[in-house]
DNA sequence: CTGAAAGCGCTTACAG
DNA sequence: CTGAAAGCGCTTACAG
């Protein structure tokens, strides 16, 4: 049963020819007179051969593959980013291994150490929340091209990153509800030591401040970007803040899901009672009736964005100078954020 | 800057060893002097040394990787079933290489040869819809240790398939809306080239038959997957069926979020006018209210069941009996059925 | 147009 | 406890 799949080397054989004009066919390369094309094949039908990237991948010092990490597979946000990675990557003839952390710097570590052993030829990667670890030397070390994505690190100058612009972002949402007259405005964000957390939060900050409120530190809260972490720190303020805040702002979209189930669960109508608004969309697929006011980030426009500057990198090794892309965001409003009700 | 990495040469050279040394202290095996391991482990340190898996795979014959190929890396459905099989592999030192198709059979059938190519240990595959490849015979000429995931296909019989109860699914469905008394239950399914779009159908026609209802025609319909289709079928059916049906059923989740928006847009009340129920949930975090009664599979335990089986494949090449493994479905009701209004 | 030799980085099988 | 030789499957660089 287990038999061993046919080689080079066997076709070679086959086909009475020496095994590199076997190469030469199956990659088309070098000058082969018909003759033995025919031959060799027929030796490859008649053998079903599949030539052996592995082998491949150790001559030419190049695996044509390239990872990319996120660090919640769950959420569509990410799943979209991978489509376009996926798409620009499959146009230049390398493939994507797609990794998930959870947030987790450990798995993190672990992934890049592996893929590194794997020969990887790039990485994209979304380092988890407060991530200290010791890969990035590592790789400088080991000069692994890669590209951040989505978020920034302190000491990260080494590398390009590519990330949505989030204190523009949480600013705009900020200014619509602004707009439509709110002053008690809650912003739940997602962990402070992530720096779209702060920046939505800073973005936040400004609006404010432009419209002379003074933020309220009890109305900005830091947590997970998760829908638990948002429906707890909503059912809490509900429960302890008074006046309760006239409209809430999340940053994210699971946030906001935890955050529409903890109102709705409390009976507080939105937007009658609380507008909400948030950041990132939930996919149409998945989302009969699309009700938040969002900023949106374009995530497969991320995803492409990463992607071609990573295979610039891999193609053109000399010009790589450290680039800071920063994306554009967009507000949609929907029906969930209206004036505050008069009192 | 592009300089090479460091090779167990280097780190032999650097040590004062041979390469074979190094590589017993890189995998722990045979006898070391705790002097030797300590100068080699010091070696290994300064040149930053990381092992070449390709180098091992090649050698060894084995990679260590193995595939998921799923038809729709946007639905949540396969994410889960995804970390299942992650799961399981990663507890069996197997790396998991996540591939989508969109239900192409030219992308399926390349990723196969691709995978092939890099010389995967197994693989885990959900077919094309109406899929009919050559990838199966190829596989099979090759080699390469696989199961079936999710639906089967006519002449699959020299493969595990794991799949789902479609039928029961689509029977204990059917069965919940004739006991509360609908008659007139229209159903939209997936693609008729897909096993289960068939099977859940099929579900239905028996319940009805149970209870004494003729099928109509008119009432079952085959689409495609998706959001789209749900809209689409559901609108034309809103404007060219009368009497309408008092109960819709969805054979997964996409197409009864569009449904339940094509209800929507032409002001349907559900369930005080239409009744909706579905196959497959979404999933938590995405849906702050959850409203739609469902028949669910258990997408994370199917793709555990798929990974230990692949393992064992892998691990005890002699004992694979060919198996078809049905895993349960479970009915949960919600608020989106009720028994039909009386006229 | 075709091929023999050497080597990519590692490890098996044998020796000592 | 340590090492020299050979080979996993392929391709580069050289020859003819």
């Amino acid at each position: 049963m287990s038999k061993k799949r046919s080689t080079i080397r066997d076709v070679a054989r086959r086909a009475k020819v020496a095994p590199i004009t076997v190469s030469r066919v199956v990659n088309n390369s070098g000058y082969i007179s018909t003759e033995t094309r025919q031959r060799v094949e027929a030796a490859i039908q008649e053998l079903n051969y599949i030539p052996n990237t592995l082998a491949q991948s150790l001559r030419h010092q190049k695996t044509n593959m390239v990872a990319l990490i996120v660090t919640d597979i769950t959420n569509p946000f990410w799943t979209t980013v991978a489509r376009g990675v996926e798409d620009v990557c499959n146009a230049h003839n390398v493939n994507v291994i797609f990794c998930n952390t959870d947030e987790q710097q450990q798995k993190l570590d672990n992934y890049v150490n592996l893929l590194m052993q794997r020969q990887i030829d790039g990485l994209i990667i979304v380092p988890t929340e407060g991530y200290a670890g010791e890969m990035l030397e590592n790789m400088l070390a080991n000069h692994v091209p890669s590209i951040i994505l989505d978020r920034i690190l302190p000491d990260w100058h080494h590398h390009t990153v590519v990330r949505g612009d989030s204190v523009t972002g949480g600013y705009i949402l900020t200014k619509h509800l602004l707009d439509l007259g709110h002053r008690r405005i809650m912003m739940l964000s997602g962990s402070s030591s992530v720096s779209t957390g702060l920046e939505r939060a800073e973005g936040y900050r400004r609006a404010l401040l432009e419209y002379g409120v003074t933020p309220d530190p009890a109305l900005l809260r830091f947590g997970k970007f998760t829908q638990q972490s948002g429906y707890d720190i909503t059912i809490e303020m509900l429960d302890r803040i008074h006046p309760r805040p006239t409209a809430i702002l999340t940053a994210n979209n699971f946030i906001a899901v935890g955050s529409q189930k903890a109102l709705d669960d409390r009976g507080v109508d939105i937007p009658g009672e609380i507008s909400l608004a948030t950041y990132d969309d939930l996919p149409a697929q998945l989302n009969p009736r699309p009700f938040l006011t969002t900023v949106i980030q374009d995530p497969y426009a991320m995803g492409q964005e990463a992607a071609q500057r990573l295979i610039t990198l891999l193609t053109d090794s000399s010009s790589h100078p450290i680039q800071d892309i920063v994306l554009p965001v967009r507000l949609i409003i929907r029906a969930s954020t209206a004036p505050p009700r008069q009192t």
